[in-house]
DNA sequence: CTGTTAGCGCTTTCAC
DNA sequence: GTGAAAGCGCTAACAG
């Protein structure tokens, strides 16, 4: 009986018209009185709080959306959503958003150029605010979907001087080119480099490292394990590509720090300390080390990369190269924010930089 | 000059209305041929798709999602991003949602009722499909909001027998009696329980532990250690608050097992296994054991709970409870998909349950 | 299989 | 300070 036209319904819910219609009021006034209190006058804003209260209005963020065309979503982009280093970075982007109406919607590109191209396409259907992407390895299409995008985009954990638009991370070429200067300071000779899967990242880690013992005579390129070259590690399923189903990736395994030095060791040379790609591998290496009673640091240095709390707190405590994950979420918020809000950026490239965290898993001849 | 009159104007954007007059269609055969190829002619089809490429035409998801009165946002609410398991949870939700049209939004309830509310009501602004939330205590509003959010509701990483919707999940106190079992089974007597930050699901494990350690007549209330009683503990940053800023968690910091077992050491009658509430605190135990020359499992058996990869990795290997949380997630998302299908739900409460993994660090008889 | 029409619920525009 | 009217871009509901 109820108007049972064969026009279109709604979906039942409160409407602001309805909340107007009880308020007394016109639906330009509701409308003003939810998003801007403070242009309307005490008694229109209270009666019309009360009218939302009874109905239960919720408001409908698409018609907001697509009448003022702004959608308040800022998308992020992130290789995987296992590892902790990016979890704190989207944990810093949330925190970066806090008190904002920005929304954050996070997709995985599996460490796959293809992946990104194909997210960021579903993605750019939102008219987002703002657009965050891992890495500067986008592809052709990417770059261009990106510029395209109308919006900021912010590339993170990386530098380059050719950004899209903007960029706040860090060197990784210097990161592992600092990390490994730093054994070599500590008198080590052989020096070994352990990896799991390489993204372009942690090529660029590598690429320090061989820089670094080049220029000290001690390159040993039979010192580099990759994750690659080990058919015998069993992966299980975790080798099913990088970064899907159960488990962790096959570049940041325990088990796989273990094997890996195992195989080092059985060299007729064996490196005296290790640089590892990431902190879980490093980890991995010191308990290998421990089930064989090598002595870290003085029989073996091991230094990590990203400086988990695990390895200030390991015994001995293990050695790491810090990288500041959670402040380069943060911060490319607080980029997308100044460039939401018209303010001028002095500068499109931010290094956040990174530290050696010189801990007992490298201190060779102290305590 | 281009057509200036006061009236509102798009974004500039190609509209579908577009595309269709360039395909030479109807706006709604160009609609369709985008969301229902196969209900158009191919001929039609090639032109629209033609018309696309060429206008770079991005479809408007706020139009669609007004117009069609479905949203496609899969909404999930859990109280940390920085910890391994709720990203698992979220990966497994990400997996599962795979080739469906359906988008994740994440908050991060930061383990506050009080913020799942708010998050609650700025989310259901979307008119969501489904809702995912953590644990089975939400607050009286929330509870409502979510019985009134008209779509899916799924609680997770719990069991309850009164659920808003739909449970999946697993019983805490059934796990952490399991896990007590499992110790007082290997022969240890004065078990201690350690615990970092107290939610509801570690209040669960904890129950179950006092109920296994006084069933079996060993009970000892002097040896559960939390958090809170350990004024000492310089918890630093993490302290603003569970799950603010830098840095890991009050409830899962190595540093605080290794102080924790420290502490427990100095009683007069110390433990001889702990029962850690997560494997961070147990790694950080196994830490302070192996800084102290005390033998695992023969002093000291150590269990704990989740069982990351670094557990079977560890030196020695340690025992832990293994959870389901990337299954957690996954079935969670079929249930939803199911309930979306229209499919009937056999079952309201999906009890996932978990497995204890004994390992050297509990195998106290064995090598 | 295709096209026309009438909204979806909100906010911009502009006049009061 | 307030409100009426006119869309925003798309799709449900028809009819052909």
């Amino acid at each position: 009986m109820s108007g049972n036209s064969r026009k279109r319904r709604g979906d039942g819910r409160p409407t602001i018209a309805q909340v107007a219609a009880l308020a007394g009021v016109g639906t330009m006034t509701a409308s003003r009185a939810l998003r801007t209190p403070h242009l309307v006058s005490d008694a229109l804003r209270a009666s019309v709080e009360r009218a939302v209260e009874e109905l239960n209005y919720v408001p409908n963020l698409s018609a907001r959306a697509l009448a003022s065309k702004s959608s308040d979503v800022v998308v992020v982009l992130v290789p995987t959503l296992t590892q902790h280093i990016f979890s704190e970075v989207v944990k810093g982007i949330y925190d970066g958003l806090e008190g904002t109406p920005l929304q954050v919607q996070i997709g995985n590109t599996r460490y796959d150029a293809e992946e990104e191209e194909r997210l960021l396409r579903v993605f750019l259907r939102q008219r987002p605010s703002a657009v965050i992407v891992s890495g500067t390895h986008q592809s052709k299409a990417s770059r261009q979907l990106l510029e395209r995008a109308g919006c900021p985009v912010v590339q993170i954990m990386d530098v380059s001087d050719d950004p899209i638009d903007r960029i706040v991370g860090y060197s990784h070429v210097d990161a592992g080119y600092a990390a490994t200067r730093h054994l070599i300071e500590k008198g080590y000779e052989r020096l070994a480099f352990f990896t799991g899967w390489m993204h372009q990242r942690a090529e660029g880690r590598l690429r320090g490292f061989e820089q670094a013992t080049r220029e000290a005579g001690i390159y040993r390129p039979d010192l580099i394990f990759r994750v690659e070259d080990r058919v015998s590690f069993d992966l299980g399923s975790t080798m099913a590509g990088p970064n899907r189903r159960f488990g962790s990736h096959p570049f940041s395994s325990p088990g796989l720090g273990r094997a890996m030095l195992s195989d080092a060791l059985d060299l007729p040379r064996p490196p005296d300390a290790v640089f590892c790609n990431n902190d879980i591998l490093a980890i991995g290496v010191l308990f290998e080390a421990h089930s064989r009673g090598i002595a870290v640091p003085d029989q073996l240095g091991i230094c990590g990369f990203n400086d988990l709390d695990l390895m200030a707190a390991a015994h001995p405590s293990l050695s790491s190269l810090r990288t500041l994950r959670y402040e380069i979420g943060f911060e490319s918020v607080q980029v997308i924010r100044r460039a939401l809000d018209g303010r001028p950026d002095d500068q499109k490239i931010r290094n956040m930089g990174f530290e050696v965290m010189a801990r007992q898993s490298t201190n060779r001849n102290g305590g």
